[in-house]
DNA sequence: GCGGCCTTCTGACATTTGTCATGCCCGGTG
DNA sequence: CACCGGGCATGACAAATGTCAGAAGGCCGC
């Protein structure tokens, strides 16, 4: 019985030599590719594969993103997410949209061939370092509106400008800021920017 | 005639695949990988191959870096790096390090392996859109101590760790921030480091 | 329904930044 | 040699930011 594939990934070397390579095994097809979220929607709808491969980084519909909608479409197709730079909260809102696997793409071609068998077998897989990482790391101890506000204060924009795109009084940005700042025990709000995506907070 | 190649990729399901197909060329063979700076000169030591294909991110030394090293002690050896992210100022400072070619990573791996043969032929191979970028984004408009103190910037620490870090006065600090800014046309020293990170000037 | 937490605001204050003018020392260039 | 630009500094001022206290409304759980 052959496990039919979609990649999606946008970058073509990667996506190209992992074909390759994941079609050398038997029990392995892929049936589709995708260079972008869209994309990769659209090929799914199109292929109805049993595993989608997709990475977490792609233009337009990030893999998070693409792995929710495909939850509601496509019910039967198990996601699996591959990614470069692990961040704890990646994987945590992955799982949360109800991806099956998520690993780094520091993994072998031979291991991740094994990790979509377990995938299509109806198992998760999460690598152990990751998981490790989102354990130490923990929960985020910012509300809602602290994370938003952190969120848009990520460019450099200053306050004025947060409170206007957030509808907020700068007096309350600059509170909500604050309280974040402490929160994360950091110098400054831009230090703070800096922690929370790291910790895949924002 | 074949072309004996070195793959250094700090991403195992990348190399590995990598490996693979160009492999499958009957005129190339790869006759080592690395996944870090330093092991990727370990090899080149160990081996010489006559073409060098470095990721420009990796742990322990970044592909410039190695690049560089390469060129001193084995000059013979050409240098082809492949990137995910193209930003212009790398570019140029990969070409100043001696390497031959530079590529995205959303090449297929069929073009590259015509590249490879390209830059041990002797030619250049630039991607002509990353040229583009280079040539649009222009020169970095920075002087060093700008760049430096803009780099200690960068993860959010306050003027005094800056000042005590580069060894300057607070003052001077600001001042060179504030010039950074200016020239930059940023809303202020974050926005700058932003800028100044997109177009490769630091 | 009371206590607790989140959201939102205001006002006040200390600190940090951003900006500008000005000055000195140095190495190169005409 | 005189001049200029870059590196480095100081001092002063305005603006932005960080911190704190206080206060009102809403929602949830007990």
């Amino acid at each position: 019985m052959t496990v039919r594939l979609l990649l999606a990934d946008d970058e073509h070397l990667i996506r190209g030599a992992l074909a390759a390579l994941l079609g050398l095994e038997d029990d392995l097809v892929v049936v589709a590719e995708a260079a972008s979220g869209p994309e990769a929607l659209a090929m799914a709808r199109a292929h109805e594969p049993d595993v989608a491969v997709l990475d977490l980084q792609m233009p337009g519909a990030d893999g998070v993103k693409v792995a929710t909608s495909l939850r509601a479409e496509l019910p039967g197709c198990r996601v699996l997410v591959v990614t470069s730079h692990g961040r704890p909260g990646h994987l945590k809102r992955a799982l949360a949209a109800g991806v099956r696997g998520f690993v780094p793409k520091t993994v072998s071609a031979q291991r991740l061939a094994e990790i979509i068998r377990t995938v299509h077998a109806g198992n998760r897989y999460v690598d152990p370092e990751l998981a490790a990482d989102a354990i130490s790391a923990g929960d985020s101890p910012l509300t809602s509106r602290e994370a938003e506000v952190l969120e848009l204060a990520a460019d450099g924009a200053p306050v004025a400008e947060i409170a206007e795109r957030a509808a907020l009084s700068p007096g309350t940005v600059r509170n909500y800021l604050s309280s974040a700042v402490s929160k994360l025990d950091a110098e400054n709000r831009h230090a703070a920017v800096r922690l929370a995506r790291e910790r895949g907070w924002v």
